[in-house]
DNA sequence: CTGTATCCCATCGGATACTG
DNA sequence: CAGTATCCGATGGGATACAG
């Protein structure tokens, strides 16, 4: 810990950490980008799929969402023509991977906050 | 690689995943809260040199966040009376350090997001 | 089904001025 | 220095209706 401890700081000092996880929260950041991400992680989906999986957004908001998230080359949209009426499929791209350890990361320190928040509220209730 | 995938997958399928990161987003998410935990991460400031830290961010924003931060348990604010004008500093509580796993993948990630963009730039232009 | 367009309100947040 | 108060324009995003 010590050691890490010296290594996060040598990274801000230089500002090289503050530059990239700006850079990444202006591509990933904002409420629905990591749920969708995430959503497509288990299973490829069609829109109104993907509107179910996500809890609480809405298609004018997904919408532009997916949009967003394809101009950067995180998902890809597969058009069906031939179905009737025409399906869409949105899929993670290969580059999506590359998000894995951060969304591991993401969801293993929100577990271990959730127990942490059970616990506080525990405490004062007893 | 492959392992790792049915590994996310297993957890999403849960939907503990989806929940964990929902609940990380909840509490450090938004443009401003890890930039400034980062900020404190090199080093406990004043206001203003917090606010200087941080680029772009306003008086009144900062000073939001910052209540927030220390409702939730991030940060630790210490005020020295004594001093005149008083003076007060921010720091970062031991809670904060839990999430240097998370700074340090968003900062991989963001790095080489942003080196894959110079690189795609180039290729543009060539 | 897969979106888009419009309306409209709530919230965000910058600028500025001000207080202790 | 360390904020807070007020004003006000920009943005976000829900609801609804509609189109292909």
């Amino acid at each position: 810990m010590e050691q890490n401890c010296i290594d996060i700081r040598d990274q801000i000092m230089s500002q090289k950490l503050v530059k990239s996880v700006a850079d990444a929260l202006y591509v990933i950041g904002g409420k629905w980008k990591l749920p969708i991400i995430i959503a497509l992680f288990a299973q490829s989906k069609r829109f109104n799929d993907l509107k179910r999986a996500v809890e609480g957004i809405s298609a004018r908001v997904l919408s532009n969402e997916l949009k967003d998230l394809e101009a950067n080359g995180f998902i890809k949209r597969r058009v069906y023509e031939e179905d009737t009426p025409v399906s869409v499929l949105y899929e993670l791209t290969e580059y999506s991977n590359s998000l894995e350890e951060v969304v591991l990361a993401l969801g293993n320190w929100g577990e271990s906050h959730l127990l942490k928040l059970k616990a506080a509220l525990k405490e004062v209730q007893s």
